[in-house]
Formats: structure tokens, sequence, C-alpha cells
DNA sequence: CTTGCAACATACCAAGCGGTCTGTTATTGT
DNA sequence: ACAATAACAGACCGCTTGGTATGTTGCAAG
């Protein structure tokens, strides 16, 4: 990649961990620029102003990695059990920062949606993509749930869900309350099937 | 109530509903006293800084109006029954800016739990204290529901799920999200009952 | 009638913010 | 060799923020 090109992804990197740990808007562009060590004309020569470069880090960085998480559970031969192993395994590898810092997009949904809606149509973009995701896969293995489940509904329960026990997380700063949560959403999921 | 009174009622419930509405940190002194139509000098004479201002509207309004909401429903004789009305009655009183601006106790978790330790400590606490209301009305009624549940893990689940509804609403900025949400954890919290 | 304090009002301050403007350097095409 | 441009660096600016310090008013006790 050119220097230019490396440049401009060390910023968005170091923004989307900013971002991630402090929000959007409590995020400065000082800190940003010292922890790239650049200059404040780089930055700007890069992007247009804070605003572009959240969106620029919302799209960069935060739909790939977000599809990256939950495409494979999802892609399972049995998608429910996919899902399960996935919570479980998001519990086990969960340190105690990642408890804290909570779900990048749940952030920003909580902090940016209703203050910019550049910002708002982005997440909820993402939000629909993910349940399309999740709707696709219980289709594809409707033979084995339950009957007048309406499949919609189920998805955004499960992704309520979980974003609620990555909340509860935050609060206590360890994982136990979202390995209870997530335990009983287990059971929830499993209890789709016939 | 004395003159003094009033206007420290004033500035908690002005503060009350910018912190509610732009979260803690985005929400300014300036604003908040133009709103009230006093000067800082009253701000600071009723408390000593920012923080202890939005500890107090904590304490002095968000934890009485959260027990008051959900109390009711936990109350009834079937606290199952009254979790499910109260949802969905929540659904139907929701206007547009309620779906916006979200539950203040969530928000403040979201934003300030891993910012200050104050502020952590005191949602913590109240979280903890609803999840021993929901405990003792699931206790109350634990002939009528089925065998092996973990009430305190059940009644998590159900707060995470109500947090990620309320979550979802914001982005959609409408409350079809959250009815639908809703709609699937009333399915849930009935399939407690044997 | 005066003293004193509660309950403010107002002016002011340093710090940090996002953003702009000009200057510099290295490279590259001609 | 020279001009142009990409890719920055660094100084600067207006504005807002939380917070402070001093000034003022009304009432109440002695």
């Amino acid at each position: 990649m050119s220097d230019a090109g490396q440049t401009r992804q060390k910023i968005l990197a170091v923004a989307a961990d900013e971002i991630h740990q402090h929000g959007f808007q409590a995020t400065s562009l000082s800190t940003i620029l010292s922890r790239c060590g650049i200059s404040k004309g780089a930055l700007y020569y890069h992007f247009t102003n804070k605003l572009e470069l959240g969106y620029a880090v919302f799209e960069e960085n935060y739909i790939p990695l977000f599809i990256a998480t939950w495409q494979p559970a999802l892609s399972q031969d049995d998608p429910i059990e996919g899902l399960c192993d996935f919570f479980t395994s998001m519990c086990d590898a969960m340190v105690c920062s990642e408890a804290v810092c909570g779900c990048p997009l749940n952030n920003l949904c909580e902090e940016m949606a209703n203050v910019d809606e550049g910002f708002r149509l982005r997440i909820l973009s993402m939000q629909e993509k993910l349940n399309t995701l999740i709707v696709e896969a219980l289709t594809r293995v409707q033979a084995d749930l339950r009957e007048g489940l309406v499949f919609s509904q189920v998805a955004y329960f499960i992704v309520a869900t979980f974003h609620g026990a990555t909340s509860l997380s935050k609060s206590s700063r360890n994982k136990e309350l979202f390995q209870q949560v997530v335990a009983e959403l287990c059971v929830y999921i499993r209890s789709l099937k016939k």
C-alpha cells in the first residue's frame, strides 16, 4: 500500500478504537493525532471533517468487522447451534476491556442515532442487514423449526437481547451477567426447534 | 416548598430532561440555565459541579421514576401477565419522542458506565434492584412456573431484551421494531408458565 | 435600624474543541 | 532543470465548555 494509504488506514484504525472506547462525540481529534503521530494537516488531507471520518470508520471498519463476526455462525449447517456456539465462545473469549466497551455498532446506535441522520441511516441499514442474515438462516432450516414463528420478529428479538446483554456487562464490569443472559438466550434459541 | 427548593427542583427537572435527550456529557449547563431562566450562580449554589448535578438527577428523578414504572407490573397477582401488559401498554403509550430518547437508565449505562465510577455504581445498584424485584415476583408465583428455571438469569434476560428493544427503536425512529421485540418477549415470558 | 446570611446575578477565566490557513518537503512528469 | 502536485506539518482562530470570584438583593433576627 502507498504511504498515503497507510496513513489513512492508521487514522481509521486509531479513530475506530477511540470511538469504540469513548463514543464519537467524546473522541478528540487531538488524541487521534498524537496516537497516530501525525499532524492535523494530515488528518484533514484525508478526511474533510470529523463527521466524515466517523462515517468512514463505520463503513470501512465497523461494518466489515460486524459481518465477519456474525456471518460464520449463521452460515453453519445448523445456524441454531451456530448462534449458540457463537454467543458462548464470545463469552469465553471476552476480556474485561471488551466487556466494558461493548459492541461498536450498539454504542453508536445509542449515542448517535438521534443526533446525526447520517449515522442513524447507516446504523439502521446495518441492523436490517443483520436481521436479513438471521432470517435467511432461519428460513433455510425452517423444516426443523416450530410452526407459527415470525422469523423477522425472532431475529430482532435475538439481536435486541444480545445488545442488552452487552449493556449489562458495562455496568457490572465483568462478563458474568453477559454469560447469564447469553445462557438464557441459548435456551430460547434452542426452543425454536421442533 | 421554599423558593430555593423550587429552584432546585426546576434545575433537576430540566437537567433530567436534557440528560435524557442528549446524554450527560453532551448536556450543556448553559442550556439548562437558559431553560430554567436562572444564572450560573444559582446553579452552583445548589450543586457543587456538573457531576454532582448528574448524580442528583439520577437519584432524585430517575430512580423514583424507574421504580414507579416497573413496580406496579410486578406487584400484580399474576406478574407474568403484569409484565406483558406493562410492555404492551408501554408500546401503545409510546410517542415518537420517547422512542427516540430511550430509557434514561439504559442511556446512562451505555454512556457513563465506563466513564465515571460514581455513575457506574449507581446504575449497577439500580439494575440489581430491578433484578431483585423481578426475581421476587417470579418466586412468589413459582408454583405456576416451569421447573428448572434460574430466576435471576431469567430476570436479567428480560431486562436485557427490554433494553435492546428500546435501542432498536432509536435507529428506526419508530416503535414498530420495539413492538416486535416486545411481542416476542411476551411469548417468552408466557412460556415460563407451566 | 442594622447586621448577616441565604439565594442568587454577572463578569470573567483557562482549557479544549473542530476547523482553517499557510508553509514545507519529496516525488514525478516534462 | 524546473514546475507541479501529493502528502503532509504547524501555527492560528473563533467558539464553547465547566468552573470561579465578586457583586447584589431580599428577608429575618436581634
